[in-house]
RNA sequence: GGCGGAGUAGCUCAGCUGGUUAGAGCAGCGGAAUCAUAAUCCGCGUGUCGGGGGUUCAAGUCCCUCCUCCGCUACCA
């Protein structure tokens, strides 16, 4: 595959103190559908996920626990990877910031900063809560009985000064703001670029980058008192797990050719601080960042104290995989909050699975089964414009959605794919090749071959979102493992007429609601 | 408070730089067909395009204002 473009895409690195819930498995769920639909379509792809372990937070859990943070890092990481493995990921690597090769390259990164003075030791200080181990600013505090401050939360605060490395935020600020404005694409949706423009454009000040008060974490290099700020650390994943600091090999091959997906909450971190600590280093910041939006269960906010987390993998169990998956990127446009619902997803399920394209399958295959002798059909030369109209239609798919994917617009893609889905519906209808069988059966075998193509072309696009189902379909139509890449859509993977064919089988059952009398 | 975004058919939403009778899916109603997973196809919407004012030959699409909702407004991740 020499000369193949590159594709990197990443996902967050997943808290290690976190559960995995279904927010977990959106963001991994996109990355998985570009990486393999970036695949299939002859691109060298590289696709990250993996566990970000350091921390207090983590550190505490650990105390608490009566273990070591390692090990509890060991376990919820375990957890993380379990989730990508059920949900049919194919991340190419699953990165831990504890692994060796994460301290060589945040530490390598750390030095080049201090050695181009973009890192410098300081004093932090500010109101420090020790209740709520959190620092507040002078506007955010109230005041207490006798005139004495307090955190918003009611806590008492004091001031703490203590030794700080800083980054010089403060200096990158125009530079940002120039990068965004060559980059128009580099922050998407665009409604998030513009928060983030506005937040830089507000001033920077510069950004501690070390702690003293907890221990697990990565040391700063010739300073072991400090450990460097958690985000610093969890940033630099995406550059270890290409090989930095080794800048050939990997690094070279992807770099920057990145699209980091992350959750809305952790925009600032990665449209800000990390282009500009890439720049600091004089390394070029990714292509892309894309914050999609939140889940809501049933219309309600999701939150551990209410109690309706959902659970993927629960997910998974009662309405399968490749359902799931569909639903997820088929819902809401990327980059919107939506609503996950039982009658909401039947309602996908049954209506277009089942009922569009498993019914559309099923029909066709079995007319094909019954009527051609379990054959490829042998298309007619002579074709009707009602053919030409659907067979190109099919032909145009890739054509159509390529531009979608590279917008991260997957709702798009499937409504795009679903339109020529339903075209084929009423082609069938229209043709009627039922009626055809008697009176002319050439033209029926016509009329089921341009549908067996038009399945073909629609069960080959829609593999990166159901890889297991899609893989159905075409094994339904006897499609080598080997042909079922993009460079075989239209003219050159047509089907060979005359190839046996499998007995038909149902892809995408109905989802019959359990009665409850 | 400041900055930004949104309010379009019962529901979920498309409608780029203003210009044919404002669209799609779902739901609903009527019909057809019977190859198929009781699936499919065809037909049917008089919507104050949040309210009001303005610019223009022409505004859902620009300007002003009001109402409602949402996001951002830095150092737990």
């Amino acid at each position: 595959m020499t000369g193949a473009a590159a594709f990197y895409v990443t996902t967050p690195i997943y808290y290690v103190n976190d559960k995995p819930h279904i927010g977990h498995a959106y963001t991994t769920l996109a990355c998985d559908v570009m990486a393999r639909f970036k695949r299939l379509d002859g691109f060298d792809v590289h696709f990250l996920t993996g566990t970000d372990e350091h921390g207090q937070k983590v550190e505490k859990s650990a105390e608490t626990a009566g273990i070591t943070p390692q090990a509890l890092a060991d376990i919820n990481s375990a957890n993380f990877r379990e989730l990508a493995r059920r949900l049919g990921c194919s991340n190419d690597d699953f990165i831990r910031t504890t692994e060796e090769r994460h301290h060589l390259a945040c530490q390598a990164l750390w030095n080049e900063l201090i050695r181009r003075d973009e890192i410098y030791l300081g004093h932090y200080e500010g109101w420090y809560s020790v209740r709520d181990e959190a620092f507040y600013g002078e506007d955010e505090l109230v005041s207490g009985p006798g005139g004495t401050r307090l955190a918003p939360t009611g806590a008492p605060v004091e001031w703490v000064k203590e030794p700080s490395y800083f980054f010089r935020l403060s200096k990158w600020q125009q530079k940002l703001l120039d990068w965004y404005e060559a980059n128009p694409d580099a922050v998407a949706p665009a409604s998030r670029l513009n928060e983030v423009r506005s937040f830089v454009a507000g001033g920077l000040q510069d950004l501690s980058v070390s702690r003293t008060s907890f221990k697990w974490g990565i040391p700063v290099p010739g300073d072991e008192n400090h450990i460097m700020y958690v985000w610093l650390d969890a940033l630099t994943n995406y550059m270890t797990a290409v090989g930095y600091p080794d800048m050939k090999g990997d690094f070279a091959r992807f770099w920057p050719e990145v699209i980091h997906v992350v959750g809305k909450d952790i925009v600032r971190f990665h449209a800000v601080y990390w282009p500009a600590l890439l720049m600091a280093a004089e390394l070029p910041p990714p292509r892309r960042i894309f914050a999609h939006g939140w889940w809501t269960n049933e219309g309600q906010k999701i939150s551990k104290s209410v109690g309706n987390v959902i659970d993927p993998l629960g997910l998974i169990d009662t309405y399968g995989l490749d359902q799931l998956r569909f639903f997820l990127l088929r819902e809401v446009p990327f980059g919107n909050d939506g609503d996950f619902s039982h009658r909401a997803m039947i309602g996908r399920m049954n209506s277009e699975l089942a009922n569009d394209l498993g019914n559309l399958a099923q029909r066709v295959l079995s007319m094909i089964g019954k009527n051609c002798g379990g054959k490829v059909p042998s298309p007619q030369a002579e074709r009707s414009e009602d053919d030409r109209v659907m067979l190109s239609s099919a032909d145009g798919l890739l054509a159509a959605v390529r531009p979608l994917i590279d917008r991260q617009a997957f709702n798009e893609v499937l409504e795009t794919i679903w339109v020529v889905i339903r075209a084929a519906n009423g082609y069938v209808d229209r043709q009627a090749p039922w009626a055809l069988r008697k009176t002319d059966p050439a033209r029926m075998e016509t009329v089921l071959y341009v549908l067996a193509e038009t399945i073909r072309a629609v069960a080959t696009l829609l593999h990166p979102f159901m890889p297991s189902s899609a893989d159905r379909m075409l094994d339904q139509l006897a499609i080598a493992a080997n042909s079922r890449t993009f460079a075989f859509l239209g003219e050159a993977g047509r089907l060979v007429p005359g190839t046996a064919l499998p007995t038909p089988q149902g892809v995408f059952p109905r989802f019959v609601e359990e009665t409850a009398d």
